[in-house]
RNA sequence: UCCUGAGUAGCUCAAUGGCAGAGCAUUCGGCUGUUAACCGAAGGGUUGUAGGUUCGAGUCCUACCUCAGGAGCCA
């Protein structure tokens, strides 16, 4: 069995592949099936002086996303789109989709509604398929980064006993009778594995019930998490930016022609290379001030708050790779966050905004190491004491600087990919009203 | 939660308050190099739901439902 995506070491061979028929063209005693098998397509040929009349009659008027196993001979021909064709010598129907209830999903348009509905069916077009192919190329290169350079995974538990963070919605579930949720970040846990193995990773699903409806958010995403202890912000910065450059470079080093499926601009991706640019939150602020000025921006930024949505995409559109936004003021920040010793007003923590107006792809931070600041904090926040004495023992016993962050995988992916919305970054979307299919 | 927009054939969309339309898909016919093939024909409708205004409503008004985009919040 060959598949599609290497047939051009099989020119001049007679190969067998098993697919489904993606389209077909028909020209009197000429057939024209495409055919796909997951790794690509490719178009057959079938005179009718050429073929048995049993494999002509299979192929004609053969129906859209009938599954099937072919034989033919693969010929270069610079008039097919991949540069070969098969001249098709064999066709077995393993299931032929019946012309009363044809497959809904043509090459015509179709809407959203439409097409998330059909999100099973949808992933079969190229166009998903290459970008699912990307995906997992991103988590491969993202756990292959960290692998390589002495971190261990330790995944953190799903179902928690409490909020993380305190301020986002959470996703509550029946754990025999007490409430439990489901995690919406496993940062504090690998706080705890940072400081028993050194340098970790997690990898895993994040869910938030944030009713958030713009093209940026989902209510389950993943997110891949480093947390290393001894690394201080300026560290923490280092790493984000070799570790999203070994991403993108590994996309266009193995996943060049689904690059060209999607239509992503690759010189754009080819200038992601370390270091990336830096701002401390004041300079972003005078940027966004000035670009007030000059009309870009609506609303005039208020300095002390966190930036809106409008201001980090017009940030990132500034500049042809990453920015790193760092040193936010405390009061805006999470609790858990170590504060400037220039000037604690100010938090250690970074924010990496893609470019291209794409948004903060990864926050992170230098997580506080005293117990007493932590403990004040998590008092001030108003956040229930009790739930966070295993979290207060990381700083009694052996507490030290440790800093980390977290990347969401399908924003990072609709940044590579130059997506309009995140819902197609992932096989089955989780948003605010959809959960079928 | 709030703001904005959209719901008409299986799909994508038209239709000044006055006969419900097109392309694609499906069916039938034609075509030996098609590239979302093309050409001819046929079938296909409770215009999101419930009220209201009007001689007459897909179109105007009210409420609701669904979807989409955005704000806040976030990755």
């Amino acid at each position: 069995m060959t598949t599609i995506a290497n047939i051009g070491q099989h020119v001049g061979q007679s190969v067998k592949l098993q697919g489904w028929l993606y389209n077909s063209r028909e020209s009197g005693k000429l057939l024209f099936p495409i055919f796909r098998d997951g790794t690509g397509t490719i178009q057959g040929v079938a005179h009718k002086a050429g073929v048995p009349a049993e494999v002509f009659d299979a192929l004609k008027g053969l129906t859209q996303e009938s599954s099937v196993i072919v034989t033919g001979k693969v010929r270069e021909d610079k008039r097919a789109h991949g540069g070969y064709e098969l001249d098709v010598e064999t066709v077995e129907v393993v299931q032929r989709v019946p012309e009363a209830d044809p497959y809904p999903i043509t090459l015509k348009e179709h809407g959203t509604d439409f097409l998330m509905e059909r999100r099973h069916l949808w992933v079969r077009s190229p166009r998903q398929s290459a970008i699912l192919r990307i995906r997992a190329e991103i988590m491969r290169a993202a756990a292959e980064y960290f692998d390589s350079n002495g971190f261990i995974r330790t995944d953190p538990p799903i179902l928690t006993p409490a909020a993380c963070e305190g301020t986002s919605t959470l996703f509550p579930v029946d754990y025999f009778g007490d409430e439990a949720f489901l995690t919406q970040s496993g940062q504090l846990y690998i706080e705890s594995t940072a400081l028993a193995l050194g340098k970790v990773y997690s990898f895993g699903p994040t869910f938030r019930a944030e009713k958030s409806k713009t093209r940026r958010h989902l209510t389950e995403f993943w997110m891949i998490e480093p947390e290393v202890a001894f690394m201080d912000l300026d560290g923490l910065l280092e790493l984000a930016e070799n570790f999203l450059s070994h991403i993108v470079q590994s996309v266009l080093k193995n996943r060049l022609p689904e690059l060209g499926v999607i239509g992503r601009d690759i010189e754009k991706l080819k200038a992601i290379n370390a270091p990336f640019p830096r701002l401390r939150y004041d300079e972003a602020c005078e940027m966004l001030n000035q670009a007030h000025k000059d009309g870009h921006l609506e609303a005039p930024f208020e300095y002390g708050n966190d930036f809106g949505s409008p201001d980090e995409t017009w940030l990132s559109s500034q500049f042809d790779r990453p920015v790193m936004v760092h040193r936010y003021p405390a009061d805006v920040k999470a609790f858990y966050m170590e504060p400037d010793p220039q000037d604690p007003k100010f938090a250690m923590c970074v924010d990496v905004l893609a470019p291209e107006g794409y948004g903060e792809i990864i926050g992170g931070s230098q997580r506080v190491s005293s117990y007493e600041l932590l403990k004040s904090r998590i008092e001030h926040h108003g956040l229930p004491i009790d739930a966070f004495q295993w979290y207060l023992d990381l700083r009694r016993y052996g507490s030290v600087p440790h800093s980390g962050f977290g990347m969401g995988i399908e924003r990072a992916v609709a940044w590579i990919c130059g997506l309009e919305h995140v819902r197609e970054t992932i096989p089955f979307a989780r948003t605010l009203n959809r959960i079928y299919p």
